[in-house]
DNA sequence: TACTACTTTAGAATCATTCTAAATTTCTTG
DNA sequence: CAAGAAATTTAGAATGATTCTAAAGTAGTA
């Protein structure tokens, strides 16, 4: 039952399970993604990240096949991208509506907490467009 | 005098000059650049985009110049860059605080009236860390 | 069990950006 | 104005994230 945030990685038939949920084959290596990303913690995690992970976690797998499932995740709404730390786009376990700080040395993002900060109103958007997402990025430097 | 938007591109004499002011040597290829990014005109470009540009002005230079430039006009705080569009860095010639839709799938910025939009109150940052800017960004997809 | 479609994969390819080291230009200073 | 030191530009190589390719493997299905 989704009784709040899980302390401990899914297991793999847990990660089956909502990848055929979201019409995905629950092949070995997405379930060894989701079980990292689908456990319901909040983390930033990019393609090479989690590619060490898996090596550590005794699952190590193409970095295409990576960038594949993320995509994928993506796709089918169980992650989203973010675009705004540096080179690599970080995804984001945390589909609620919340925001960023990034540490602009680092790239490093922490999530703000949601009662922190009310977002604005939507400004009138552009004709023929629809609105996706809004970010609201406050970026860091570490006092000198 | 400062009486609001350029109309057209600045002279190499004023380019210069605004060189000078923010302490850098007034290099022909900073001219070319200079005379097109501070003009007073709210833009947004790429390296690239800025390449093609001087090329038909008649000043094709090396795109690691541009690049060089553009970080050096960074640091003196006469444009900004925008990571919010897919894969190349946009460098913002409005300085003002303002925000952007995003189209997603061009990854073009259309800046946001400042009207339009109240930001919220900054949150309460992490130990240690100062704020440098605050981005709102709303993606945009077009309607189908 | 055999088939067909979907996946994974290694490695090559791409694209934005940065680096390197040499050639050029600018700003002094004599 | 000439000469030198320091800053700048440059072509091309290098890097790093991501995507592509086409061949080999695996899953769902008949």
């Amino acid at each position: 039952a989704m009784t709040g945030i899980h302390p401990k990685p899914i297991s793999p038939e847990e990660a089956a399970e909502k990848l055929r949920a979201a019409n995905l084959r629950p092949t070995r290596q997405r379930i060894a993604i989701a079980e990292r990303l689908l456990d319901g913690r909040a983390r930033h995690v990019s393609a090479e990240q989690l590619r060490d992970e898996l090596v550590d976690y005794g699952q190590p797998m193409a970095l295409a096949t990576i960038y594949n499932c993320l995509h994928q995740f993506e796709e089918a709404g169980l992650v989203r991208p973010v675009h705004h730390a540096g080179d690599a786009v970080l995804y984001d376990t945390n589909l609620g509506d919340h925001h960023h700080f990034v540490d602009v040395e680092t790239g490093e993002l922490i999530d703000i907490d949601p009662g922190e900060i009310t977002l604005p109103e939507l400004p009138d958007l552009p004709d023929g467009f629809e609105a996706e997402t809004i970010e609201l990025t406050v970026r860091l430097r570490r006092k000198s």
